[in-house]
DNA sequence: AGAGTGACTGGCT
DNA sequence: GAGCCAGCCACTC
């Protein structure tokens, strides 16, 4: 399998995503660039649990929706490392998600 | 090679 | 905010 290449670099990023701070899928998509579009974004996820240090769980969709909960082992393990990192997650929602958005090519000066 | 699927997004209702 | 639809690309069968 061995698909590294935009998975690799969607790892970094994802991992510089600050704590208590959240970032979505097509954020992190154009940031890298990908043609592929924030689908794959979700799919290069897919190969996190092989990734110790990618917080997958700050990362939502657009609407600040916890849509990758369920991939987590279980459907309250997202929310609940949210909430420890001082996110509020309301129905599987961010709380102030607007707030809590962070963006790469904003937030590292670019 | 073709069809189905998915951790998405934007637009419209 | 929530639901439906169309576009999007990579992966699997």
């Amino acid at each position: 399998m061995e698909k590294r290449d935009y998975f690799d670099e969607v790892y970094e990023v994802v991992r510089l995503v600050p704590k208590g701070r959240v970032t979505t899928y097509g954020t992190i998509a154009r940031y890298l660039s990908l043609r592929a579009g924030a689908r794959m974004v979700g799919w290069a996820m897919n190969g996190s649990h092989s990734q110790t240090d990618v917080p997958a769980h700050r990362v939502v969709n657009s609407v600040g929706v916890l849509t990758g909960k369920h991939f987590f082992g279980g459907p309250t393990i997202m929310q609940q490392l949210l909430e420890d990192e001082g996110i509020q997650v309301n129905n599987d929602r961010v709380v102030n998600f607007k707030t809590l958005f962070w963006d790469p090519a904003l937030e590292l000066g670019l």
